[in-house]
DNA sequence: GTCTATAACGAGATAGAC
DNA sequence: GTCTATCTCGTTATAGAC
């Protein structure tokens, strides 16, 4: 068994290895120049293949963006989910959350993926299109559960739903790694990040304290 | 001089007819579509003209997108100029502000023009770059001074800067219509854009009531 | 100022040999 | 799986007639 393991771990290696590479470096420019802003030649010349290698292993660019999401949001949950079951009060877990886009960003200034996408929207296949929306969604949705935790226990006080609260949070950060990556200044995300995530707890706590 | 006033408006009119419908219609496009998303074609395509027509007004793409940051930043401009002299309370100022940005998105639901290219910031001619910068720049410095005379008149009350305020409300605002605009949900983005105003009188006001 | 025509290039994509 | 070669189309841009 584990020379199945090992076997079955090469094969999916050496398949997946070309994808996995196909996938880092168009991932990084999307993030970088945006959707519209890469093409199948930026990619095989940065990975010093052809061009029909990226066909062999993505049909077209729609399929190529649709991969990239999907494995992007799929990474993302992860992290929510270890973030989740660390036993730390929702303020803290907050702060981890905003800590993931601070990483993101300070790679290379790369632009949250669905951030970016997000902006090109309006031109993007109608598959991608659903599953940048469901980024959107599931993080909402874990936000949600935070602020409902923090508002249970008192370490969080905001005004308005949870789910509103959550909302601005995502559009918040994505909107100060916007800014901050034309700036090429990371401080500048760092700043407003934690004035926002400050906003649901120091002002609204300390009137009863 | 009533004369040459006409003949003066006539000819810039008819000048600038041609040019003003490129930008119009170039605007639209760069703010639905993105600067990579558009060409020469489609704009020719929606007025109706060719492609060596917009040549001829504007050299190239490059020279076209700094006409077009230009002058949405000389309107967005006018706006705030015509904000500040109203007399009306520092917050009532920053939800006018704040209507600015609704007004724009609930226009076909378009992005702000210098949100999008700071999507796009990687890929754009140095002199457009320059040029969103310094978008972003007037605009945190009109902020600042609205969030200065509302700490002096006691209107707002916020933690941090002026500064780090103004960035973080700019960038907030970017942000929101970004999501909003991909979920074709206006709403979305004025309960984020109320939410972030009211995070700096509220929250902080109330606890010394 | 505006047109037709076309150059020069890069894009996404495919066929077929290896 | 990966290559070479090629196709087709769209892109920015220019030359020159009107």
């Amino acid at each position: 068994m584990g020379e199945n393991a090992r076997v079955a771990d090469t094969k999916t290696r050496a398949e997946g290895d070309t994808a996995t590479r196909i996938l880092d470096a168009a991932e990084r420019l999307v993030q970088i120049r945006g959707f519209n802003g890469f093409s199948y030649a930026d990619v095989a010349e940065e990975l010093g293949v052809t061009k029909a290698r990226l066909h062999y292993h993505f049909a077209g660019k729609a399929e190529l963006g649709e991969a990239l999401i999907t494995r992007y949001a799929a990474r993302f949950a992860e992290s929510l989910a270890k973030i989740a079951t660390r036993p730390s009060d929702s303020r803290a877990k907050l702060d981890a959350y905003a800590k993931l886009y601070a990483d993101v960003l300070r790679d290379e200034q790369r632009m949250c993926l669905c951030g970016m996408l997000a902006a090109e929207y309006q031109t993007l296949p109608k598959r991608m299109q659903d599953a940048v929306l469901t980024f959107f969604d599931d993080n909402e949705e874990w936000l949600r559960g935070v602020l409902e935790q923090g508002q249970r226990e008192g370490t969080l006080r905001f005004t308005g739903s949870p789910d509103e609260a959550a909302r601005m949070i995502v559009s918040g950060l994505e909107g100060a790694m916007l800014v901050a990556r034309s700036y090429g200044d990371v401080s500048r995300f760092r700043t407003a990040a934690t004035r926002l995530m400050t906003s649901l707890t120091d002002p609204a706590s300390r009137p009863r304290t």
